[in-house]
RNA sequence: GCCCCCGUAGUCCAAUCGGCAGAGACAGCGGACUCAAAAUCCGUACAGUGUGGGUUCGAAUCCCACCGGGGGCACCA
């Protein structure tokens, strides 16, 4: 298509944009010949399918091998980057840089024979373009569309070897069809613990209406069967099973923002993650996914992936798995008992009180009408009662304090509060009476919302009792001369027995063991697993995001209760996001905690109401409804955006299941017998550590359950690139300056912009630090192999490093030498010698490298590979300075650099006479009889110190080498005639000896 | 407060199993080319590995403590 214009016509120095001036030989390797040579090879690559990769059967499948015989699943590589959200800034040179280094890599395997499959999509839904189209009135789809095309441009502009055909965006109807479609599967799923996994509900409904099954306690309580429950009672029964539920449940409310937000979505303290706005707690009907049931699968899978262990770590703290009790402690004069949750059941006879957080609805029901006076008569303490009359008065002043305190302030005031709530409970192992204390350090969303506090072996109840003066008694000995507070350290229990049992003496785990064996016997509690994660709060009230393929009878339901969700049909997908006037929802100042969300889809009447027979609501028959206004939050598309690419023209499924086992499937033979599959590699930044990722796996294993893909993990090896960050400067003010135009003193010690002094910060490259660098600009300025080679030459690729684009250059210098060696700068013409020999030193320094650099480039150390191909590089131009370098010699290097600069490469390799792409030229292979070398140099060392130096032939034992050290005139010297004590000879390394 | 990661020339970074601290780049310095400059090329100096202990024949590498930087969690019972 594109005809191949001679370098001789385009590359005219005259336009180049960095303008060298004159004197520049006509056929230097400048940017505008740089950018003439990446625009050809872009257009070639693009033309020719380059990068098209091939699946095993469907649309995609090689047209001359419709059934994929020739693909072998053994070779195949699928590499991901994580997918930008197109922003309206477009791309800094931060951001390309893994993008870059996926690259590097998938060129590398593909040319060592791998089938690699490499693409890039948009996770495009999301805030910013909703809240340009609220201030401007364009709509969301216009706004992020014109980004992921400026995207696609800059993108297209760093000549990465992506099989286009495959791009997706997570906004695309063909796309949020099968993001509605999954959501559907998992709102038409339960889990079976007892199985532990998902299940399709019509199962359950099955078990239920066989009687296999047991009904819910409550029902069963009632005596009622499920055949003499209404349709409604029914339908309300299964929904309190999926895995997709409606529910009333306290959630993060963000006025400010209109919406409500994920736990995720929260920072610590309290407030919105986007736009740092205040969130309250309130109960809310929302759409919820049952994460949780999948808690310990999510913890237990993490140890068959090949993930960073911080990433691991974060995951497993998230879920925050812990193994305890639950104990029951009845109330005395009360029918109701408090049931705590406890690690440490162990020190269960050290208990001396119990706490219940101020929201706890138990608080209400136990406590007295006045104060008791258990023991003496006497008065309470003043500090319990907290001055006040009675029990309820305590209780509701504590907690108008507690609720008038943002959760910051309770952060930073850790001294502890409480008060007594009037009630005593029994501790179950003694009997001796507890006061139950209200104070705000129990959390009611964590265990139970209450705790029997052991002060000797809690370091927070320790505070609490000191406080208010309750006793402390140690039931772990701490070790001799402990002079701390809590001992929560290991030991022997004390003071720990009463008649029927006795934990003293023995050590923590077996104590535990002990008591719950003794609890259990007694019906006074049993062994339980906590966790903290909670279910994911799953819709938001916005206008950019997938609708969801839910509505509710428009007349309500039958029975009067609440109305029912209703699953459409998939004939009714894709459900279509509606234009609408007005973007927004409604918005309420960020304090505003009573507010209440209103979706913007509500507005759009004539979309919201439908009238339809719906499969999933047989009773009702034709009928009319209303839509599920909601909209899914942001993490939805990239929860399965890695199937969509396999198989992105399917119209029938979200992906074909050959297509899935194919590029995703189980490989026991390779990675070990627990295999979970999923993607080869996975490179992304590490703020997606807890999120996008534990979501993804969430989804991935509902749909494993289901049987619709045979991965059971989507991301078998998960790699953290780092960041690149960048100077930026403020001036006396503390106003950012352009960072361009900030100069560094001449003798280096500080910095000024237009002649004011500046201070230097380190931070992230944006736009409120007047510091980015764009891509396009490196691009312009050096070609983009240029920026290529420079981003991957500053660091490993997990390191973070500041951009400095002064350094640029030698990245640039080094191409210009490559060039050089191979092309003459005045003519054009090429100066290899076809027949030339090289030299032993040359060959052995070639074949050190490829063999260098074939380690380095998997392991993803590009920048110690750019630096074996600079000193070949350097090397050669010393050996041949006046040309002629051996054609031998010039074509594997042009191959080795071809990952890191493939469109200088490409174009070498074209005038090296090649007419292919380079793309799938086996990369070098090592001759390993010129890695050995002939001699070796032995540093000798006397004491550890190197004295002097041997040369023997590689092929000396260990023996002759140190004969040969022994008989070193430096080391007969220093030795002067002792014996030496030893003399330790590592072999191809060094030789010491001992004095 | 707890957990994880990282500290090597002026700067960014290298250094298989514990075995000669230096591959590469920038900046610096000297030189070539130039009327001059830019660009380009050639040549060079620079640290003993954050600090203090320990193990070892030998430590940047292993262990302990501390200091500094980054990240995560944070009253999670």
């Amino acid at each position: 298509m594109t005809a191949q214009p001679d370098v001789a016509r385009s590359g005219n120095p005259g336009s180049d944009a960095s303008e060298p001036g004159r004197g520049v030989p006509p056929y230097r390797y400048t940017a505008a010949l740089a950018g003439e040579i990446e625009a050809r090879w872009q257009d070639r690559w693009e033309a020719e399918e380059t990068f098209a990769t091939p699946n095993p059967t469907g649309p995609l499948a090689p047209p001359d091998d419709p059934d994929g015989s020739t693909l072998d699943p053994a070779e195949k590589f699928y590499l991901m980057d994580m997918f930008p959200y197109p922003s309206g800034a477009g791309l800094h040179v931060g951001h390309p840089l893994g993008f870059i280094g996926t690259d590097v890599l998938g060129r590398f395997l593909r040319m060592s024979g791998r089938t690699v499959l490499h693409t890039m999509g948009f996770d495009a839904f999301g805030l910013p373009a909703e809240q340009y189209a609220v201030q401007t009135g364009t709509h969301p789809r216009t706004t992020t569309e014109a980004n992921i095309e400026r995207y696609r441009a800059q993108i297209r502009r760093l000549g990465l070897a992506h099989d286009k055909r495959r791009s997706v965006a997570t906004t695309d109807v063909e796309f949020y069809r099968w993001t509605q479609w999954i959501f559907l599967q998992i709102h038409g799923s339960w889990f079976d613990e007892a199985q532990g996994r998902a299940r399709p509900i019509a199962e359950l409904e099955a078990e239920f209406a066989s009687g296999a099954r047991p009904l819910p306690s409550h029902l069963v309580e009632q005596g009622r069967a499920w055949s003499a429950l209404s349709r409604p009672e029914q339908d309300r029964v299964l929904d309190g099973f999926r895995l997709a539920y409606l529910a009333e449940a306290p959630v993060n409310w963000c006025p400010a923002l209109g919406t409500v937000l994920s736990n995720e979505e929260v920072t610590a303290d309290g407030r919105s993650e986007r736009g740092n706005f205040p969130v309250f707690r309130r109960r809310l009907r929302q759409w919820m996914m049952r994460i949780t049931a999948y808690a310990d699968r999510l913890a237990d899978d993490l140890d068959g992936v090949d993930w960073p262990e911080s990433v691991k770590a974060m995951q497993r703290n998230w879920i925050g798995r812990s193994q305890g009790a639950q104990v029951r402690f009845r109330v005395v004069g009360s029918d109701r008992d408090v049931e705590v949750f406890t690690t440490r059941p162990d020190t269960l006879f050290g208990a001396t009180y119990m706490v219940v957080a101020p929201e706890h609805p138990i608080v209400d029901a136990i406590a007295p009408a006045a104060w008791p006076s258990p023991n003496t008569g006497e008065e309470l303490d003043g500090r319990w009662t907290g001055g006040h009359e009675t029990p309820a008065e305590a209780i509701a002043a504590y907690r108008r304090v507690v609720a008038s305190r943002s959760d910051l302030e309770r952060q930073e005031a850790r001294e502890k509060t409480g008060v007594f709530t009037g009630a005593w409970a029994v501790n179950p192992v003694d009997g001796r009476p507890l006061p139950v204390f209200v104070a705000d350090y129990v959390l009611m969303g964590y265990g139970t919302g209450a705790i029997m506090a052991v002060p000797g072996q809690d370091q927070r109840d320790w505070d609490f009792a000191t406080v208010f003066g309750l006793p402390i008694r140690r039931t772990v000995q701490p070790p001799e001369g402990f002079d701390g507070e809590a001992y929560t350290g290991a030991g022997p229990a004390i003071n720990s027995s009463n008649d029927s049992v006795s934990l003293d003496g023995l050590p923590i785990d077996e104590a535990k063991a002990t008591i719950i064996d003794w609890l259990s016997a007694r019906g006074d509690g049993e062994a339980v697993v906590q966790y903290k994660l909670r279910d994911w709060l799953f819709s938001r009230q916005r206008y950019w995001g997938e609708p969801f393929p839910v509505a509710y009878a428009a007349d309500g339901e039958t029975d009067g209760g609440p109305s029912i969700p209703r699953a459409l049909p998939d004939s009714d997908l894709p459900v279509v996001l509606p234009d609408v006037d007005e973007y927004s929802p409604k918005t309420f100042a960020p304090d505003d905690r009573d507010s209440a969300p209103e979706s913007p889809l509500a507005r759009a009447t004539e979309w919201v109401s439908f009238a339809e027979d719906l499969p999933s609501d047989p009773e009702r028959g034709w009928a009319q409804y209303v839509r599920e206004t909601n909209t899914m939050p942001q993490w939805a598309g990239s929860c399965w955006y890695h199937l969509r690419y396999l198989d992105p023209f399917n119209s029938e499924r979200f992906c074909d299941p050959e297509v899935e086992r194919f590029w995703l499937g189980p490989r026991p033979d390779r990675f070990g017998p627990g295999d979970p599959g999923g993607v080869d590699l996975y490179v992304g930044g590490v703020e997606h550590a807890v999120l996008h990722l534990l979501y993804a796996r969430f989804w991935q294993k509902v749909l494993f359950d289901l049987g619709y893909v045979s991965a059971s993990e989507p991301f078998r090896r998960l790699f953290n690139q780092g960041y690149i960050q960048a100077w930026a400067y403020t001036d006396h003010r503390g106003v950012y300056v352009p960072a361009e135009e900030v100069v560094e003193d001449v003798d280096g010690s500080g910095f000024t912009w237009n002649g004011q002094p500046v201070s230097r910060e380190y931070g992230k490259m944006g736009k409120s630090l007047r510091n980015v660098v764009t891509p396009d600009e490196m691009c312009a300025t050096y070609g983009a192999d240029t920026f290529r080679l420079y981003e991957m030459s500053t660091g490993p690729m997990e390191a973070s490093r500041p951009w400095s684009t002064r350094d640029v250059v030698g990245s640039q210098r080094f191409l210009q030498r490559v060039w050089r060696l191979l092309v003459d700068e005045q003519d054009g013409s090429l100066r290899v010698d076809e027949a030339g020999e090289p030299s032993t030193d040359t060959l052995r320094l070639l074949h050190r490298v490829i063999d260098g650099v074939r380690t380095d480039f998997p392991a993803m150390h590009y920048n110690t590979a750019a630096a074996k191909l600079i000193e070949l590089a350097n090397h050669l131009t010393k050996t041949y300075p006046e040309g002629g370098l051996p054609r031998s010699v010039a074509e594997p290097l042009v191959l080795m650099l071809s990952p890191l600069c493939p469109h200088l490469a490409e174009e070498l390799w074209s005038k090296l006479g090649h007419p292919r792409s380079l793309a799938y030229e086996p990369f070098p292979v090592p001759d390993e009889a010129l890695l050995v070398e002939e001699t070796v140099e032995y540093p000798i060392q006397v004491n550890g110190k190197v004295r002097s130096r041997i040369t023997v032939p590689a092929s000396a034992t260990e023996d002759e080498v140190r004969a040969a050290a022994l008989a070193d005139p430096k080391v007969v010297e220093l030795l002067g005639g002792a014996e030496p004590r030893k003399v330790i000879v590592v072999p191809g390394r060094l030789v010491n000896i001992v004095k």
